[in-house]
DNA sequence: CATCTGGCTGCAAGCGCTTACCCTTAACGC
DNA sequence: GCGTTAAGGGTAAGCGCTTGCAGCCAGATG
C-alpha cells in the first residue's frame, strides 16, 4: 500500500498525539477522550478517509483478526454450504476469513495451513473429506501441531482424528438410519457405490449402512460395492459398471446406495441412459441433502447433514466458545447439547459435545432422513 | 499469537544477526548468505518450527499478500465456482484470499470492502449482481475510490459499473442468442421469470431476451413477466404464479424463460406439482449452466457461462496482469484476445479485453447456449 | 607492504499502531 | 491553602520483520 493515510496523518492533522489519536479512534480500556477532542479526531479522520492499517494492529496489539478455513474444493455445494456456515460465525466474531483451497491434493492442504501459520491467524477450520494416508495425515498433524504451540486453536469438520477439537457428522448413524428406513419400504437387495478407497467419511457411511442392513438380517449384506471417485463423474462410472454387472430391472438389485448425493445424481444419469428407470426399477440414495439437489427427479432420497451448521459450530470450537453446559454423571468427559448457540437459524439439530479428559471436544451433529420418490416404498 | 517463534530466536539459536536470519531465510535481492551459513539457519529454523510472520513482514515490506473476494453467498453455486476461479488465479500469484460474504446486504458489502481496506489487501473482487439504487452504488464507488486511493486495486465480475475494471458477462448476447434457438425449435408464446426489479444482471438477460424475440417478430413478444426473488423459491413462485395466470398446458405459452437456473429449477420444481409436464407442455430454459445442476431431469436448457475463468480472470485483471495484446485501428480504446492466459484450463472462452481511454478495462466473457431436453424441439 | 576490491555480516532505522507510564491540570476534601 | 486524586494528554518503547549503510576480512593488485 504506498500512499495510504496513516494515523500519523490523522493525529497531525488534528493536532492531537498519536496515542491520543489512538485511543480517539479505536478506543481504550483504560483511558477516555475527551468527547468534543475525539469528534475532532474522527472528524478528521473520515475527512482523510482514514482506516487504521489492520497489519499494524495485530503487531501492535498481538493478534489478528483472521480466521483460516480450508475446504477441498470451494465449488463443491458440500463445502460451500460448510464456508457459508464459517463466514457467519467468523463474522459474528468480528473476524475475516481467509480461503485456501486444497483441490483435493494433500501437499497443498499442508501448504496452506503453513500459510495461515504465517499469517498468525487466530484459528484454523478445515473441512474435508480426510484421506487415511498415514504419512500425509501425520504431517498435517505435525503441522497443526506446530501451528498451535504458536498460539492458534485448529477445528476440524467431519474427520474426528488427530487430537483435534472436531465437528463431527455422525455418518455412520445417519447411513444406518437410512438403510433401515430403505428396507422397512420393502427394499431387499443393494449395491452401494462406495466411493474411493480410503476416504473416511465415505468409509463410514458405507460401514453404517452395511452394518444395519446385516444387523437387521445377514441375508440383507450388500451383494455389489463399487468403488470410485468421491465426485459425480466417479458416481456415473460406478452406475455404469455396476449396470454391467447386475441387471438392474430385473431386480437383482432394487436399491443402490450412494455414499453422497452428487454421486447419486451421476448414478442417475447413468441409469436413465441405460434405460433404467429410478425410482421403478429401482431405489438411489444418496447422502447430504444438497440444497441444490433436492429438486432433481425423482426427488432423491437422501440424509441431511446441516453443513452450514458443522461449520459454524466449528468456528465456535476454534474460537473457544464455551459449548459446554456441563452435566452430572459421565465418566471421563462430559456429554451435552448447549442450547442457544447463537446460531440458531442454521439449523434444528442440536449438537453433541463431548470434552475427552485431554480437553478436546467433538460436537456430534446427525443427520435426518429425507425419504422421497426415488426410494418409493417397494410394493 | 502469543508464544509464536520470532525470528529473533532463530537467529539467536543460530548464532547469527537478525539481518542474516532474515536474508537467509526469504533471501534478498542484494545481498547473499554464504551457503553454509545459511543451510544452519534453515536448519535451526526448521527445527524451531519456525515460520515467518506474514503480518510483520507486511509491514516491514510495505506490502500484503492478501487478495480480497466479495461475494454475495459463497453457498450459491454461482458464486463459488467464481470463487474457485478467484483462488485459483491468486494461489498462482502467491496470495491468500480474504472471503467476504455479503449475504445480499449492500451494507454488509460496504463494511467488507472497508474490511479489505484496513487489510490493506492489494485487490479486491467483488463478484455480484449489482443492484441498480443509485445512493448504495454512491457509496460502493466511493469506498472502493478511497481503497484505490491507498494503493489498492479492485475488480469487479458481472457489473460494468463504477468505472473499475470488469469482467463482464456477455447477459444480453448470451440470452438473445437462447432466444434464437427456442424460436428456431418452434417456440412462439414465451414467458420470462424476470428476476428481481433492479437486479443488473437480470436485467440485461431479459433484455437481451425479449430484444431478440421482437427483432426476430414483434409478435413474439413475451406476454408474461413475472418479477420474484432472483432464487430458486423465487422461480419457485413465480412459476406458480405464471400458472395461476395462463394455461400452459394449453399452450397458451409454450416456453418459459428464468433469468438463471436455480430460478429454473424452481420453476421446474412447481411445474412438476400442478401436473405441467416441462418440455412436453412447456419448455423451461434457464441461465448459467450450473454444473451441479446438469443432470437435473429434464436436461435443463441454459446458456453456459464460463464463471471460474470469470473469476480468475477477474483476479488477473485486479493484479494488473497485462491481458492486453495491443492492436491496430481501434478509436478509443483497444480490443484484443489475450492467449495463454494461465488459466487454460479454466474454458475455453477467449475474452476480449477492452481498454478504455480512461484506462478501465473490460473483460467480456460470452456464453455459449446449451440446448438439452426441457426445450426439445416444437413439433 | 600498502591499497583496493568484493563478498559477507551486523547495526539500526523504520513500517503503523498500541499502551505502559509520566506529566499537567483541575476538582475536591479537610 | 495544601495535599489528594482523577482525568486527559503526551512520550516513547515496543510488536517482528526488512533493508540501507557501514564495517570487516580475505585475496588481489601495484
Amino acid at each position: 500500500m504506498p500512499s495510504a493515510v496513516t494515523l500519523a496523518d490523522v493525529a497531525h492533522a488534528a493536532g492531537v498525539s498519536l496515542a491520543t489519536a489512538s485511543r480517539a479512534i479505536n478506543g481504550s480500556a483504560t483511558r477516555t477522550v475527551r468527547p468534543e477532542l475525539r469528534e475532532r479526531v474522527l472528524a478528521v479522520a473520515a475527512e482523510l478517509n482514514y482506516l487504521p492499517n489492520a497489519n499494524a494492529q495485530a503487531m501492535a496489539r498481538g493478534r489478528t483478526t483472521a480466521l483460516g478455513l480450508i475446504v477441498h474444493d470451494i465449488a463443491d455445494p458440500y463445502f460451500s454450504a460448510i464456508a457459508a456456515g464459517v463466514t457467519a460465525a467468523a463474522d459474528e466474531a468480528d473476524l475475516m476469513v481467509t480461503l485456501g483451497n486444497t483441490e483435493h491434493d494433500p501437499a497443498r492442504e499442508l501448504a496452506l495451513v503453513g500459510v495461515l501459520h504465517r499469517q498468525r491467524a487466530r484459528a484454523i477450520v478445515i473441512a474435508g473429506g480426510r484421506h487415511d494416508d498415514p504419512h500425509k495425515r501425520e504431517e498435517l498433524r505435525s503441522a497443526l501441531a506446530a501451528y498451535r504451540a504458536g498460539g492458534g486453536s485448529v477445528a476440524m469438520v467431519s474427520q474426528p482424528v488427530l487430537g483435534m477439537d472436531t465437528v463431527a457428522i455422525d455418518n455412520t448413524a445417519g447411513a444406518a438410519e437410512l438403510a433401515r428406513e430403505l428396507v422397512d419400504r420393502g427394499y431387499r437387495s443393494f449395491a452401494i457405490l462406495a466411493g474411493p478407497p480410503g476416504h473416511l467419511t465415505a468409509q463410514e457411511r458405507f460401514d453404517g449402512f452395511t452394518q444395519a442392513l446385516t444387523d437387521r438380517d445377514p441375508a440383507l449384506c450388500p451383494q455389489h460395492v463399487i468403488t470410485s471417485e468421491f465426485t459425480r463423474d466417479g458416481g456415473y462410472q460406478a452406475m455404469r459398471e455396476l449396470i454391467d454387472q447386475a441387471d438392474l430391472t430385473g431386480g437383482e438389485v432394487d436399491a443402490v446406495f450412494a455414499v453422497n448425493d452428487v454421486m447419486a445424481v451421476g448414478a442417475m444419469a447413468a441409469a436413465r441412459e441405460a434405460g433404467v428407470r429410478v425410482g421403478a426399477d429401482v431405489g438411489v440414495a444418496g447422502f447430504d441433502d444438497i440444497a441444490t439437489l433436492r429438486d432433481v427427479t425423482p426427488g432423491l432420497s437422501t440424509v441431511q447433514v446441516p453443513l452450514h451448521h458443522a461449520g459454524a459450530l466449528a468456528t465456535q470450537l476454534a474460537l473457544g466458545a464455551d459449548l459446554d453446559t456441563p452435566e452430572e454423571g459421565v465418566p471421563s468427559g462430559r456429554e451435552t447439547t448447549p442450547e442457544g448457540t447463537g446460531s440458531a437459524a442454521t439449523g434444528a439439530t442440536a449438537p453433541t459435545v463431548h470434552t475427552g479428559p485431554d480437553g478436546v471436544r467433538v460436537a456430534r451433529l446427525s443427520g435426518t432422513v429425507v425419504l422421497r420418490d426415488s426410494t418409493p416404498p417397494r410394493t
